[in-house]
DNA sequence: TTATATGCAAAGCCTTTGCAGAATT
DNA sequence: AATTCTGCAAAGGCTTTGCATATAA
């Protein structure tokens, strides 16, 4: 909950609602969807708002609390932890689910290449596509 | 438009509204979003449909003959050309500008990490933040 | 001729915005 | 007390879907 006290840093309110919205992003397992954290929130306060989940996730975003991953049309979001835990995520065709991998050197090579050209980079994001091992095997098997 | 015979050899119909649709997407520089394309053939064929243009980008990518990039929520779409000119996108996030970068080994890195859970991987995106040289000078400038 | 594709209209997601009332500092 | 936030409703992008008509093969 420390975490948190980076809004009042700002000159922001730390409100029951921001709690309520980074707890659940902390509780969750892998990468919710602002849908799936409303949902989760309903669940103890019926009627929580999408648009203030959407709200709260921009502003933890902005604070680095939380990271925004593009997968397909939706943006999922996950909590950044303590110590770099940078990863990168694949998305199965066949049955949707998500993995994290990391890709050692992926950083470095991507500041090489970005270094060459002036591009001041802030963030990285890899999405890979494929099928999942579960997925895989079935379909070896067909 | 060799290419687009693969659309016969999968015993669908090769229709002027999809060779209209893969010439712009050709003829487009860079990225392109559906909308971009739709407007560049309206003005040769008023009247095009979006739906059109959607339904056959998804072919065209199930293809292989288009290569879908999600930059922000929106899908942004570029030719496939000969020879893999397997490249990865910057955005900068002051201008929105898109520029194309080549990451060395990018490819192997992904490969030796997906292969070691099992995931059969089939395709890479990657997606960089940050600020274009020409929008990072001004800041370094302010 | 027959299955496939297009046009059009409508609906569907996900997300953002405007504004009045409520709540934090 | 002053400013920021929330709830609600509504609108806004982008994309998909349904169905009748047109069209490629």
């Amino acid at each position: 909950m420390d975490a948190l006290e980076a809004i009042r840093g700002r000159g922001l309110r730390l409100t029951p609602q921001r709690r309520l919205v980074y707890a659940a992003l902390e509780e969750h397992v892998g990468h919710a969807t602002a849908d799936q954290l409303c949902s989760a929130i309903s669940l103890k306060v019926p009627g929580f708002q999408r648009t203030t989940v959407y709200r709260t996730l921009d502003l933890l975003v902005e604070l680095g609390l939380a990271r925004r991953v593009q997968l397909g049309h939706a943006s999922a979001y996950e909590a950044v932890r303590d110590g770099s835990d940078l990863h990168q995520h694949l998305v199965c065709e066949v049955c949707g689910s998500t993995t994290d991998i990391r890709v050692p050197q992926l950083l470095e090579g991507v500041r090489t290449a970005t270094a060459q050209i002036g591009f001041d980079l802030e963030q990285v994001e890899l999405v890979g596509h494929g099928r999942c091992r579960p997925c895989a095997s079935a379909r070896s098997l067909a």
